[in-house]
RNA sequence: AGGCGGGUAGCUCAGUGGGAGAGCAUCGGCCUUACAAGCCGGGGGUCACGGGUUCAAAUCCCGUUCCGCCUACCA
């Protein structure tokens, strides 16, 4: 292996690595294993999708998962695929034939599809690079597709299922129709955005006699469907209204006045316009009312034939037109500004129009109810809580599911109409005949399937359902999913209700609900918004491990994530300053040897960062066991950096470069363990980075994947080394903070005298006076009990010592009284504080014992250390004077 | 309209009953043989505002305000 260069280089190591796992089969599940079962499915990425930074969010975090998982003794499954995106891919297929001057119709449907196919195998794959790059350790063997023939045959299979069990039907309802798509749209696929709108006052004058009823709509267009007239029947002002009716502006048809308590007497004029073919509240009152049903607009969002003299018109112009036509009839009353919410189409933003139409849907609400259930009973728990109200609210307010789609790229309904017969069969395959005429002409659905409908299959699936695979016994249910919330209720809900009708048990315990990552002005990224950060330009241009970290450390729960450069630059600095620690570690094992030292390690230093490791790979595990990633992150970085780093490196170089090879040897044993351990606990978040130092140090042995994760039981712990160890950084601290204060150059030594009141104290000094040497850059050092303070000396207490720093001739007098009185103003405070708490009676009384007490040492020390810094000041006092 | 989340140092954010923290930025001192992508030290906060509960509140409750998001069939 090369020298180890000054920094790091992340390029072609990522790849190195990457490569070689993939080699070593290390990411591959084995449903045959003894150890417990880790599974998680990926959410599956688009075909057309490219790697944005939501995906780089939530995969770095379910990486974190498995590579953890895979290091405390489970079974990972890390199940990848990708969804077939039934309208988006068309949409990318489509623009591709406009480009070359033709369209899908021209090509025809079967044709279309094999091109959609041919796009697939060329450019789907795309995404699952990039989430290599990112170094998702998924079980690509496992590489499943929505479209694919196995999962095809399990949303068959859950289809004919449902429809044999009454909870597929088809019917005619109002739907979401995208003019521009061309199909019906969910519920959950119209997104609503506030418009400045108007709201006109049209008269509808009475079929007999004069007069006219006033009726207010945002959208005079539909006039020409209205069925009725509806008004309520608590409202006075239309209670003698009886059962006449009114003429439909400019059409002159006659429709009835009805009395629905649905209609609100405060808004607009309190009559409201009925169109039960083109708004969904009129649709209900519609069928209550057994009306008539008139559709005027068409699936191109064009004026039809029932529309008289608008047929052609566009809707929009259509609009204009009878709006001036109303006027010209002196019909209408008058026009409001007024905003409202209209839906588009989540995918073309295009204005939807609701439109009566034939459609398959799903009867929701039986499977609604079992998955609400198995929240609330903790069966599966979703981390964090909150997102369990909102799951909820959804669940109980379900509506059906409209599953068909008039678009060709998905899976094509399993439903065979009977041309003589008018007969419907459901099936998994085409049947010869009509069971109930004979007749063997038949023609299969033409509709395609909601693409959320393959994914609400997915953790089944994949795992090889309908057939009882070793797969499905061995990861279903999966331990967690990992998703933003933008997708609860498309995707988790729904596989929370398939999977527990189809499989009897939950698809996954835990659901993690990562936050969304927007740009540094907190703002959603977007293309149209041009503040998109791309995750391969950061990748290229910090390395992954940096990006995955930076990642990681901002993934606090329940907080969007802002990212700034600024952050990924500083988690840069990190991975360098890990690889460096690992450089310097390097350079002395060589020297110094590898095998354990014959004497076990005794000084501080060792004893106490080998207590400190074993209690930080504690909190990672409890951390990442939690989801607290962040948290996991910090813990992480902290020890790295500032207590191996900065303490205990620094104190090892004394035995290293000393002459004793027992100490020497010692001291690389423990610089050893503690790197590794170090490696271990980073390299679910840096596993690039981990793996090139790990395969650099001597006595490791295969991929720091398979190593195991440091625990509490690892190491040897020893408390009083915490303790030890808290007062000689202390006394280094409080010299070194004389030493900046004073601006005495780094390269001048200082002379000491310490003044201890406790025995343990100046023994555990007295032993340690060597690094306080080297690390606090000290010649002449004593310990004692009631020194004197030494003349031109500046002093720092801590606890209950008290540190003389000799600067003769060096010593400012004014600004170290300065210094001084700072320092006690500072003590006197929080001395203020903690003595308020012991002098109140209740605070004795009701609080916990253990913080009384903790409280009357503070104040103890503090005094102490009062009465010691004011003596100081007098002293410095008298001398001045 | 309803619901949820947030307001903590200049910036980005942790912290959810008992000592106000981190990173970046800033200021001062250092080319100390792992690292200047570094080392040492300093400064900086009325924890949005008002009330309440408690011995004790950034933390729990109520109200106000500002910001963001989600849901919704008042035309």
């Amino acid at each position: 292996m090369e020298p180890i260069a000054k920094s790091y280089e992340p390029k072609e190591v990522e790849r190195k690595w990457y490569d070689y796992w993939e080699r070593e089969h290390l990411f591959r599940a084995d449903p045959t294993s003894s150890k417990p079962a880790y599974a998680i499915v990926i959410p599956p990425p688009n075909v057309t999708g490219t790697l944005h930074m939501g995906h780089a969010l939530n995969n770095t975090l379910q990486d974190i998962l498995c590579r953890f998982k895979r290091m405390t003794g489970f079974n990972v499954l890390w199940q990848p695929g990708t969804d077939h995106a039934g309208i988006a891919t068309q949409n990318v297929v489509e623009k591709d034939l406009a480009a070359r001057g033709t369209d899908r119709h021209a090509v025809g449907r079967e044709a279309f599809i094999e091109r959609v196919w041919e796009w697939r195998s060329k450019y789907g794959g795309l995404i699952l690079n990039q989430l290599k790059r990112l170094g998702c350790s998924c079980d690509w063997s496992r590489e499943r597709f929505t479209m694919d023939e196995g999962l095809s045959r399990a949303v068959k299979e859950v289809f004919v299922r449902l429809y044999e069990e009454g909870l597929v039907y088809r019917g005619d309802y109002i739907i979401n129709w995208c003019p521009r798509c061309h199909t019906a749209l969910a519920d959950l696929e119209v997104e609503h955005h506030e418009k400045e709108s108007r709201l006109y006052h049209i008269r509808y004058p009475f079929e007999s006699g004069a007069g006219h009823l006033v009726v207010a709509t945002t959208r005079p267009e539909t006039l020409l469907g209205d069925t009725a007239v509806a008004v309520n029947p608590e409202d006075a002002r239309y209670a003698a209204l009886g059962d006449r009716n009114v003429l439909l502006p400019v059409l002159n048809k006659p429709i009835p006045i009805i009395f629905d308590t649905y209609v609100d007497t405060e808004f607009g004029t309190g009559a409201l316009k009925i169109t039960p073919a083109h708004d969904p509240n009129d649709f209900e009152i519609g069928n209550t009312h057994q009306l008539e049903r008139v559709k005027v607009i068409d699936e191109n969002g064009m004026m039809n034939e029932m529309a008289g003299p608008y047929q052609g018109m566009d809707r929009f112009e259509c609009r204009e037109k009878i709006v001036q036509d109303l006027e010209t009839l002196n019909l209408l009353e008058k026009i409001e500004p007024y905003q409202n919410a209209i839906g588009h189409c989540y995918r073309c933003k295009t204005m939807i129009e609701p439109l009566l139409s034939k459609q398959w849907f799903v009867r929701t609400a039986p499977l609604a109810q079992k998955a609400g259930e198995a929240v609330k009973s903790g069966k599966t728990r979703i981390y964090p809580a909150n997102w369990e109200g909102v799951y909820f609210e959804w669940m109980d307010n379900i509506r059906d599911w409209c599953v068909s789609r008039q678009i060709w790229w998905g899976h094509r309904i399993p439903a065979w109409y009977c041309r003589a017969c008018g007969e419907v069969h459901v099936a998994k395959q085409a049947l010869q005949a009509c069971t109930r005429c004979g007749d063997e002409d038949l023609i299969q659905e033409t509709d395609v399937l909601d693409t959320w409908f393959s994914s609400a299959l997915w953790p089944f699936s994949t795992l090889g359902w309908p057939d009882e695979t070793a797969e499905l016994k061995t990861f279903y249910p999966t331990a967690a999913l990992v998703t933003g919330f933008d997708i609860l209720f498309f995707w988790v809900a729904r596989m929370m209700m398939m999977g527990i009708h189809f499989m009897g048990e939950i698809p996954f315990r835990d659901v993690y609900i990562h936050a969304l990552v927007r740009d540094a002005e907190g703002k959603k990224m977007s293309k149209s918004k041009g503040n998109v950060i791309d995750p391969l330009e950061v990748m290229d241009q910090y390395g992954t491990d940096a990006f995955r970290f930076t990642l990681a450390a901002l993934a606090a729960q329940g907080r969007d994530i802002k990212l700034s450069e600024d952050r990924i630059l500083g988690y840069r600095h990190f991975v360098n300053k890990l690889w460096n620690a690992a450089r310097f570690a390097l350079m002395n094992m060589d020297t110094a040897g590898t095998e354990p030292a014959a004497a076990p390690p005794a000084t501080l230093a060792d004893r106490w960062i080998l207590t400190r490791v074993a209690a930080v790979s504690e909190a990672v595990r409890q951390a990442i066991d939690t989801y607290q990633f962040n948290e996991a992150a910090d813990l992480c970085y902290q020890f790295v950096w500032h207590e191996v780093c900065d303490w205990y490196l620094e104190m090892a170089k004394r035995h290293l470069y000393g002459k004793d090879p027992l100490h020497k040897q010692a001291t690389a044993a423990t610089i050893q363990t503690v790197l590794e351990a170090s490696l271990k606990l980073l390299h679910p978040f840096m596993p690039f980075v981990t793996e090139e130092i790990w395969q650099r140090m001597p006595n490791t042995e295969g991929s720091i994947m398979t190593a195991p994760f440091p625990g509490a039981a690892d190491f040897p712990s020893d408390d009083a080394a915490l303790t030890e160890m808290d007062i000689l950084m202390g006394v280094i601290t409080g010299i070194r903070n004389i030493r900046g204060e004073m601006n005495i150059p780094p390269s001048k030594n200082v002379s000491v005298v310490v003044d201890a009141s406790q025995k343990t104290h100046r023994e555990i000094l007295n032993r340690n006076m060597d690094p306080v040497r080297v690390l606090a850059k000290v010649d002449q050092a004593s310990v004692g009990e009631r020194v004197p303070k030494p003349d031109g000396s500046a002093t720092v207490v801590f606890e209950q010592i008290s540190v003389h720093v000799l600067l003769k001739g060096l010593i400012d007098f004014a600004e170290e009284k300065k210094r001084i009185k700072k320092g006690i103003q500072k003590l006197e405070k929080e001395w203020g504080t903690a003595g308020k708490k012991l002098a109140n009676h209740g605070f004795l009384q009701k609080a916990p014992p253990e913080i009384v007490r903790e409280v009357r040492e503070k104040a103890e020390t503090l005094s102490a250390r009062l009465s010691k810094m004011k003596e100081n000041l007098s002293l410095l006092e008298e001398i001045d004077a």
